[in-house]
DNA sequence: AAGCCGTGGCG
DNA sequence: TCGCCAAGGCT
């Protein structure tokens, strides 16, 4: 039985015609998909069956990452280890200087786990189920959900930010997010097509990709383009003219300034270093000694805690802040500088590194704004 | 289960 | 300018 078919035979109602937009929604998001589908690097030619490595790889990237800043990454991912055995073989730290810069350092971490993962007890072969995919480190329920839609063609709806937007837009959801995601996934799923006997497949993962191209480049955060979206004679939303009030979210606070001082210290053409803590904040990767970051510290407390290096009597501090923004909280970081004699120890825990390899190193992007403060 | 986790772009 | 937002997961 072929869909047109379905739908023509479908009864006609007085009430119908409510109903037949509703089940008209799938195919008219896969025929606007079809037409409007964005290029992208880790998406294949229209029809062509997509790498799972690749659907994996891009979606941890892609977590609270924008597809423009992704795009590098991926790239040079994909150029240095083309399958998830080289990925699983290769060391921790080379995945971090690879991922250094591209934040929520822990999905580097997880990356690198979830291809070990695959290797030892998988055969390094991707589960190619939601359930299978889930047990899977940095794999959540989205993720898991994607990637069983996308790669494997599972029917079933990921639902990300651009598809929370869209759908409480199309159903008008007054529920505030997140309380609103078990209602919005449930909805989400009536955008899949319908599932045909003795072949499970329908285009979900296209059904997936269209709604968050939609929500990408139509149906926007602010000032979405509502006439040309495929879907939008039966908005809820639109219909009242209030697109831009969903989703429904509740307001978060924002953190507190911290402020703190970082130690710029060179031995000829090496800079002192040491790395952070394999939790928490930028875990893993590496930074200059500091002090710690707490709110209203002073210059004074913040300078006491230099690290104790022979031959240095005094620090000279760089005019000027640097300043950055974490998830939940901004950063102010006063710094200070100082040269020692060559073959000055480092102090425990610290190594010295040649500026010139800097950007081998897993320097995260704070680090990057520090070390040229106090280089230049 | 709410808080923790980066960074860049955009209006 | 600055708050919001982006193909969320972990604890």
């Amino acid at each position: 039985m072929s869909l047109s078919g379905a739908a023509i035979r479908r009864k006609k109602t007085p009430s119908s015609d409510q109903e037949d937009a509703v089940t008209a929604r799938p195919a008219l998001l896969l025929a606007w998909y079809d037409r409007h589908r964005r290029v992208l690097p880790w998406r294949p030619p229209a029809g062509h069956k997509p790498d799972p490595y690749a659907v994996w790889l891009s979606e941890i990237m892609l977590q609270q990452t924008g597809v423009k800043t992704v795009g590098p990454y991926f790239q040079k991912f994909l150029a240095r280890w083309p399958d998830v055995t080289a990925l699983g073989r290769a060391s921790l730290d080379d995945v971090l200087r690879m991922w250094a810069g591209l934040g929520y350092y822990s999905r580097a971490r997880n990356l690198h786990a979830c291809a070990v993962a695959v290797l030892r007890d998988h055969n390094g072969v991707f589960p190619d189920t939601e359930e299978g995919l889930r047990t899977l480190p940095g794999i959540g329920p989205y993720t898991a959900a994607a990637i069983a839609a996308i790669a494997f063609d599972r029917r079933t709806m990921p639902v990300d930010g651009n598809i929370e937007r869209v759908v409480s837009r199309l159903f008008a959801v007054e529920e505030e997010l997140p309380q609103a995601k078990p209602v919005i996934q449930k909805l989400a799923a009536t955008l899949l097509g319908p599932s045909r006997a003795g072949d499970e497949k329908s285009r979900a993962g296209d059904s997936a990709q269209a709604l968050m191209d939609l929500g990408a480049s139509i149906c926007t955060p602010k000032k979405p383009a509502c006439s040309l979206c495929p879907l939008n004679d039966d908005c809820a939303a639109r219909q009242r003219g209030e697109q831009e009030i969903f989703p429904k979210k509740a307001p978060k606070k924002s953190g507190d300034l911290r402020r703190g001082a970082a130690f710029v210290v060179t031995r000829g053409d090496e800079l002192l270093v040491r790395t952070r803590p394999e939790k928490g904040l930028l875990g893993g990767m590496t930074e200059v000694p500091g002090s710690d970051w707490r709110a209203a510290q002073d210059d004074a407390t913040a300078l006491k805690q230099a690290p104790s290096l022979a031959g240095v009597t005094r620090w000279h501090r760089k005019l000027g802040v640097v300043t950055h923004v974490f998830t939940h909280f901004p950063l102010e970081l006063v710094v200070y500088t100082a040269r020692v004699a060559a073959r000055t120890r480092a102090p425990k825990d610290m190594r010295w590194v040649p500026i010139a390899t800097l950007d081998d190193e897993a320097l995260p992007n704070v680090m990057r704004k520090v070390i040229a403060h106090g280089l230049g």
